[in-house]
DNA sequence: AATGAATGAGCCTTCATTCAT
DNA sequence: GATGAATGAAGGCTCATTCAT
């Protein structure tokens, strides 16, 4: 993958475009004159219009898979805490990668082409993930399950997923604030939601100084 | 709108058409092969691929409408009764209404055209009406919330219509037994979502024949 | 009076303008418009540019490969006779899917696509066919050839195929004259090819009544 | 026409590329990744791709146009001598300009501009050139044709010409042993052939020392 | 109601060509 | 002389839409 001048520009103006009208519905004329150039241009940056979508989802992809790695290797700390981390990291790549990674959560599903096979297998680990970590805290007595696991874990990473629709970047106090808030609720419930905040706080927290 | 022989049949083609490949990717020449017709036929059933959407989407949209009114008027329910009715009545339209529902919520966001301004609008009160509930909830001292309540309405929201990606109907009863697990999960969150489920059911359920 | 079906026509058009200006040069447009429709108006008939490439060159192709088979089995006559047959095959062949047979000839060797790999084959069985009967005839003493009977073959098929440069329908006896004229120069030579068509005149003869 | 350092490279990897994919199909960027340049580089060589196609036919071109020249002046020796001169005169060209006087002979033809017209008259003058020597000999009583002299020139230049789908270099010596053989051909036909072998060999021939 | 055939607009993609560096 | 990056003009293909039958 190349990267003269314009790339980054076009990789912008790509997200965007695929964020706002979905991939189908992006035309790389509409992309293209984002950053000033005719849409046959783009292709001395790109062979298709798919791998202009392929790369706009890439380092998102592999920012979450990453961090996954590195959840799964953290065995020291409690569940909760993990789940924390899995909630912060979440909101941290929204932000960070923003919008390319709400672009890949939309065509993660829709795109049939075998090149994002790769990616779809990556979100079936994801959910096993949550999953997993869900199990672990019902069998471990700090969770209290309604349900499967793998219900509970559709419905916490379906209130993740869904920010794609409201969420918009607003610092990096406020994000982790955020995620911390949708922890709290995800803990707690609505119930108890307020109260698990305390408790959210008084967990161990290397992000804010902790050891 | 005619309702001649094959309209339902080409409404059902259409939505599974439109659920399994996204409304753009969809062709009416795909609709129409499901139906055994070719696909300038069925503009003797509509007029533009777009009402066809429309058609698709208003049964379950009207349905959601009526009982989001029936909810505004239930003021005698307390909030939790209330939540879990809202939590009810929307596995039920899914499952009712399947997989059309899914293409409403699919598409409310992506089509630009002006007719699906109403339904824009449907969905704004539709959150609206959410973030009022778990207000009430709030100031009543029967919730306790990690954040505002329009997070925690996006988070419930999120955590409901995310199911388009995962939810299959299973039968009235499973159904029902999968919203009450929603309600818990909702209500008590991870930690006391299974406490919650005896609570819920403890609450009054004209569904399970009580008072 | 919109005609029933424009099939045969598109094949007619594509035939001149694939053998006026070659293939790639050849555009669906250019097709279309000498039948009086727009480019697109052809994928009602074919799926590409190449079917319909295919589907020009199919009917010459199958109609060389029955008289191929025809000649294989026709072992009652002497050399010469078959090969007179041969040419006169081809010279046929020409005439009556003219100008389809020489687009075959032009696109054969080409064309990469596999679709056209049965076609190559086709030829390599044809060239085969060529070079063995050659070889027969110099075995039996019929024949004395000045060369491998593979080098006679591509020179014998080159002279044929080379028409397509130079050659027009003319009618059926002008046609077989033709062939015969060129069979008799293959026979005898530049030397005595004038000589050779009394021979060829002396062969038994079914298209001419003999028995 | 600059004549640089690597305008011969380009020559040739643009003779190769128009042998084998056809002018149309070969691309610059093919040309010039050949060499090991971008595309636009060899705007430093030509002034556009046509003119390429030019230049890569020229030196052929030339040399046949020179031959000719030649062989017209060449009045003391027999029909036949001569006839044996433009053969393998015709085989030692292939063979020196190796492909582009296959790329010469695949597009004298098909391209339509202006610029080739002289190419398409000096290949009309070589066709008559071909059906005067036939006509001569045949007047002569040295030839005796079954045929007009045209066609009897169309028959014997197919055979020539046709080589450009067989013909591949493989030294002096056996060049011209092909070219020799393919004239015993076109003098004998397939039945006296071999013995003009012979007859060949016995005409005067100053390539093998003869006066 | 359905078909067959056509339209027309739009999109992705290719490629010769240009030009500043 | 070569490069990188652009242009612009097609061309193939798709598809919603129309309409006579």
């Amino acid at each position: 993958m190349p990267r003269p001048s314009r790339w980054s520009e076009i990789l912008g103006a790509a997200g965007a475009e695929f964020r706002d009208r979905g991939y189908d519905n992006a035309t790389l004329e509409s992309i293209g004159a984002r950053v000033g150039i005719l849409k046959g241009s783009i292709y001395n940056y790109v062979g298709s219009k798919e791998e202009l979508l392929l790369a706009v989802v890439e380092q998102p992809a592999k920012a979450l898979l990453a961090e996954l790695d590195r959840l799964r290797d953290d065995t020291g700390s409690s569940v909760a805490v993990r789940l924390r981390e899995l909630i912060r990291m979440q909101v941290r790549i929204f932000s960070e990668y923003y919008p390319a990674a709400f672009v890949y959560l939309q065509h993660l599903v829709r795109v049939q082409s075998p090149a994002f096979a790769e990616f779809r297998e990556m979100d079936a680990r994801y959910m096993a993930a949550v999953e997993a970590l869900l199990a672990e805290g019902a069998r471990s007595g700090e969770f209290s399950l309604a349900s499967e696991p793998r219900t509970a874990a559709r419905a916490v990473v379906g209130m993740l997923d869904w920010m794609q629709h409201w969420f918009t970047p607003r610092g990096e106090d406020a994000d982790r604030e955020l995620a911390d808030e949708l922890f709290a609720l995800a803990l707690g419930g609505l119930v108890a939601g307020g109260g698990m905040r305390g408790l959210a706080r008084s967990l161990p927290d290397p992000d804010r100084g902790d050891a």
